[in-house]
DNA sequence: CGCACAGTATAGCACTATGGCATGAAGCTG
DNA sequence: CAGCTTCATGCCATAGTGCTATACTGTGCG
């Protein structure tokens, strides 16, 4: 006994309207339309629906059952309207988004919940992946957009990707630790403290191999290995050890006070944080508008970053932009 | 934007079914008929729906939450088709009891019981009420069925009543009450004891009224009123009370030997107890099996109730069927 | 690299359902 | 009983739906 879906709707209406033409009109359609389909679905169950000749109209026990289901179809068609409409409209959807853990955890996590401020409608599901992970998740549309440091061209015509901010990593302690007064730092300093190692995988853990090599050494003392941002900056922060970090997430620390750059060169690595996103990635106005908040975030914020990272790391004044 | 339930549905099973040919199977059509509904809908949205050239088949954002929806009307329009099927077969449905207190408390309850579990998809809404309001809720559609004592014609013609016991009521007391030992009875030893009256309004309290007149009495000594059957049980179990109640009522408790019939004689009332219903009432199969329960369950009661009566209102054993 | 295969989209056609307009039938009200 | 409101019916146009046949596209294999 299949009921066709349009006519449990129409008998809802009908019903909730307390007449035909009062339920087609809410429908924006004719009466004789809607009569005739109730005389349709009548017909199919071979039951009454409707209690004759009765103001406001009344549905039997077998019509009232059937409304139930009439209306739960008119709302789930709703809903998909809904849907739709925040979808255009990017004012509704998910946003599934991948990223290191420290850069997240430091700077992203924080502009995603201004984010979920502005946009109420928007869900954001969030992963904590590197890039072999992310590449893979995109590829599957797992995640919707990355959050990484890449290199150019690093990855094929595949994946376009936007620079948010500079690669650029420096050396972290706590304020207060022995080499921060000492002049000059060498190599050779840097080996004497224990050292905090990030996550396994991470980018920064082969840029630690790379200042490793740098500085002429095949090992480092490391005496804490696997924490979170927020473990890791506890550690600075308690100890004299020393990280490798970007400087962004130490720019994001800079009210707390608890881990300050140390003013030792160490080599760059050639990349930038970023967005990385699919080419082909089906338009969805939701990450479109997230990736664009964060960009515009950045934008606002890169200047603020470049003076303070002179500053800190330099002792530099601010000064004029090139 | 409205879209298409229809479409919604499909969109729903082909990503269940993980691909266009599986999902028409599914819904037993073909891939054609659901590629072109597809293809109808992602028109519609104007957005992607499909992520193309994967299998399995993968949705895009809006394509999985547009599926949610054609999921839930899929699922209502299954309830629907169940709703008709259990309807037809009198296996699902409500059925609107009304009834008189006392007749429902002693004897209809308990038979709701064993239907309940008979028929465990109907459900049963029971409500008290005497014959006006009974009328005019069957008239009002907003009860099934009524159970009433009534007179042969007493209606018009828009009721018809199929009777399931006769009417016949007695005077009831505690066992070990003075007046079953006295002999003989007369009308003036029922005014010496106090008396318990029957709800207000129900066909007991014009039943006393006539005792009443017959034993030429204008009143009596009435010390308690307005209980329910079980209320009424009590008080008349604990004192020297009397009661005017249906036979059928001391039957069903017998097994307890609260209260036992006064071998008194009054005026029977011409009426019956039986199912009241609407002529004109549109079919509704659970109803009819739960009618035909009770009549049937009486129709296995009747010598029983018969034989009791007999025994103990005169006294007499068991004796052979007229 | 091309072939076979599986799966999907398109084309063409027939038919049903649906909706609108016009109009008839029925029930309530004064 | 007239008039009003409301529902049912007849008729027509059209959009949706379904089928078969066929073209297209991506995948895996030799």
């Amino acid at each position: 006994m299949k009921l066709n879906e349009r006519h449990l709707m129409q008998l809802a209406a009908v019903l909730d309207a307390g007449g035909v033409s009062e339920g087609a009109a809410m429908l924006g359609l004719t009466q004789p339309a809607v009569s005739r389909s109730l005389a349709m679905l009548e017909a199919r169950v071979g039951e009454p629906l409707f209690i004759k000749g009765r103001r406001p109209l009344q549905a039997t026990a077998l019509g009232g059952q059937l409304a139930v289901q009439g209306r739960a179809i008119i709302s789930a068609s709703r809903r998909a309207s809904d849907v739709v409409q925040g979808f255009v409209r990017g004012t509704t959807g998910q946003v599934r988004v991948g990223g290191v853990p420290f850069f997240i955890d430091a700077m992203i996590s924080r502009m995603i919940g201004e984010f979920l401020n502005l946009e109420p409608g928007i869900t954001v599901q969030q992963a904590y992946m590197n890039l072999p992970e992310l590449a893979a998740g995109l590829e599957a549309h797992q995640i919707d957009l990355g959050i990484v440091p890449i290199g150019a061209l690093e990855l094929g015509s595949r994946f376009v990707f936007t620079e948010i901010l500079p690669g650029r990593n420096i050396v972290a302690c706590r304020p207060g630790h022995p080499l921060m007064r000492k002049r000059p730092l060498e190599a050779g300093d840097l080996t004497r403290y224990p050292w905090v190692a990030p996550l396994p995988g991470s980018p920064l853990m082969s840029d630690l191999q790379m200042i490793l090599m740098s500085i002429g050494m095949s090992d480092l003392n490391i005496r804490y290995s696997g924490g979170s941002l927020m473990s890791v900056v506890h550690v600075l922060a308690e100890t004299d050890a020393l990280a490798v970090l970007p400087f962004s997430v130490v720019f994001a620390q800079r009210q707390d006070n608890r881990i300050v750059v140390l003013p030792y060169d160490i080599p760059q690595p050639n990349r930038s944080l970023g967005i990385l996103r699919l080419t082909t990635a089906a338009r969805n106005p939701a990450v479109e508008r997230f990736s664009g908040y964060i960009i515009s975030a950045f934008d606002d914020l890169k200047h603020v970053i470049r003076r303070h990272e002179r500053s800190v790391i330099w002792g530099a004044g601010p000064e004029s932009e090139s």
